[in-house]
DNA sequence: ACATTTAACTTGCGATATGCAAGTAATTAT
DNA sequence: ATAATTACTTGCATATCGCAAGTTAAATGT
């Protein structure tokens, strides 16, 4: 019995590593808000949204995404330079992460975007709904 | 006009960036966490549980919640060594996004503490009761 | 047809943040 | 009085990030 350390705990038995490890970062959560409350779908649109942002960390940031099972890519079938990002299903998951986020800063902060927040705080369950009614209908394959 | 750069969008205003912010790391969600599901409470709980987590960062975690008005401290009135962190009220009402991360990890990674996780699933109202419950009395001066 | 743009990246490098070992100051235990 | 314990800080190596400047392939302009 030399061993001081211990075998480490496994992280992601513990519920919530797993999303922190996944999410738990300055920008992943804002990707994921702007393809879902604001439809952007391109690298260049979320270049440009959010000057403060690398380039390569963005573009490692939507590598993890993918390889996390989050978004999903797939080619512009109008323009072969462009790559459109889009939430999967389990993306789409996340909208009542992202409502219950923004009405806790809601509550504590001074926010933009005052309208967003009164539906929410009015009625989660019709904003939620609207969330899922537009994007799960691109998620079943056919295109915006 | 000379200037290239344009003034940087005030990233507060938006909503959601604020909450990212604050949370937006490897690690305060999970000191959030075991505040409000494990009822930590000193500096020596934290830094034993997630062997991980650097002293220093652990440190610095500390003092940003406490800045951000999440965490109040308070000297432990049985040992003068302690520091007693406990959670605000503004922290408090972070249970509602602890609560949609766990649902959402639970629902599409497998994830340990499945009680805990049903008992979300089942009545997400009861949960967060629950927790306000214990916590409210704490928050209001008193002690566990 | 050919040059220029555009979109989506990658690369290189300095700055910042993190991880780890060691140290310190104030209690408390023996 | 001496040793532990608690909550930190400090120093330094390493990892990550931010920024400017490429690179590549596909569209667009002329």
């Amino acid at each position: 019995m030399a061993r001081t350390k211990t075998v480490p705990k496994r992280r992601s038995e513990c519920p919530l590593n797993a999303s922190v490890e996944m999410l738990g970062d300055r920008w992943s959560l804002l990707i994921i808000r702007d393809m879902m409350l604001r439809g952007f779908q391109t690298y260049k649109e979320f270049m440009e949204c959010y000057e403060g942002i690398a380039t390569n960390i963005l573009a490692d940031r939507l590598r993890k995404l993918v390889d996390y099972g989050i978004v999903t890519t797939k080619p512009d079938p109008t323009d072969g330079r462009k790559v459109l990002y889009v939430l999967s299903r389990k993306g789409i998951d996340l909208a009542p992460v992202l409502a219950e986020m923004v009405l806790w800063a809601a509550a504590h902060e001074k926010t933009g975007n005052q309208p967003l927040v009164r539906l929410m705080q009015e009625d989660k369950q019709k904003f939620l709904a609207g969330v899922r009614q537009r994007w799960l209908a691109v998620v079943d394959s056919a295109r915006k």
